[in-house]
DNA sequence: GTCTATACGCAGATAGAC
DNA sequence: GTCTATCTGCGTATAGAC
């Protein structure tokens, strides 16, 4: 009985601790806000976290991991580059369209010397030389043209993160604040990102 | 005499605000960083701008103008469309490898309510039509692949802000944290992404 | 476990001397 | 114009009752 109050509230201050972290951030947010999107007292926060400090450390690490997804799993399946390639970014800007606001969030804070996303990152055993490995090897058969992996890998990355994490610029600059048409947009993306991908380092027939 | 002095206490101010903003953010700055930083007394910032959130503004609105460098003028010249778009990569790189925390600090700001930078933005005079224009004209005479001129602009954007506006994260990822070797990398990007969009987009024979 | 009340420090802003 | 000293409010954190 107690017990499952406990969890209760705690489920419900850490999910008001993420709405108002990734609004606000760590400077930007307040004790405050918190308690009162959970619906419960400030002084309950410091009763389960001890600290505004460890209760965004336990926010920013879970939030964190969202922003790699099973990368390795679709970078080493069995299927051809293009197929990989098009799933993956479906698949992430799916998640992202799911989570708009975490781009943004996650690049605010590692900017600002939260430095143990280091450990963080780590402990998610990404190991990004599988990929480019898996890319050497794609060049190796003359699938893909030859350039450093870490190029394809960034470019992905940036083409599908940035527009999330810019978004409130990119929505005036494109669609004159037309938050439906950028929405639209995103979605469409998902085909026109994969094509723009592919076009520029599949090395057989463009099938545009 | 006195005007000198004026002009170069301000400009002091200007130089350390725009310091501790870019680092910190409007959130996480203290005029007392400030302060420190242009070597005057804290009371002096509010002599010369009347509040935090004033100078935030004369920084936030100067920097915000140099996000969007001279795109019109590159991307309506005369010259063919590989070389309007080298130019602008290249320059574009360029700009923010001598001023790398700026997409961050820009993103980051946009991302908090900074409203005002819709009105800084049409001030601008960007008008993003006359670039997509030049986009579709393009298509009509055959030279890129038929898409939307919003995600070839978005692209771009994305692949050369993206990775200095993530680079904490990216220097990783990619490089374990080698700073030398990310900054070297950066510097080849402005060739490796200039081929990756003309692959893409160009309809004549690839160049590589 | 949850609340109210309060301590305490910090940061933005002002007063006033020089 | 520039400084020191000070006010004031806010935000984190704690004490203590229930």
């Amino acid at each position: 009985m107690s017990k499952i109050k406990k969890d209760n509230t705690e489920e419900k201050i850490l999910e008001a601790a993420k709405t108002v972290f990734i609004k606000k951030g760590m400077d930007g947010a307040r004790m405050q806000e918190i308690a009162n999107e959970a619906g419960i007292n400030k002084a309950l926060l410091h009763y389960y976290f001890r600290s505004k400090q460890k209760l965004f450390e336990a926010i920013f690490t879970n939030l964190f991991k969202q922003i790699f997804p099973n990368i390795i799993k679709l970078m080493t399946s069995e299927e051809p580059i293009e197929k990989k390639l098009k799933e993956f970014i479906e698949n992430y800007i799916d998640i992202l369209t799911n989570n708009p606001r975490l781009p943004a969030f996650i690049l605010r804070e590692i900017n600002r010397g939260v430095d143990f996303f280091g450990q963080i990152f780590r402990s998610q055993s990404i190991n990004p030389n599988i990929i480019f490995a898996m890319f050497e090897n794609e060049m190796e058969k003359g699938n893909i043209v030859r350039m450093n992996p870490r190029d394809i890998m960034l470019n992905i990355l940036s083409m599908c993160l940035f527009p999330f994490a810019a978004k409130p610029l990119m929505q005036l600059m494109l669609f004159e604040n037309d938050s439906e048409a950028y929405t639209q947009f995103m979605e469409e993306r998902k085909a026109s990102v994969t094509k723009f991908v592919l076009n520029a380092i599949l090395l057989k027939d463009k099938h545009l």
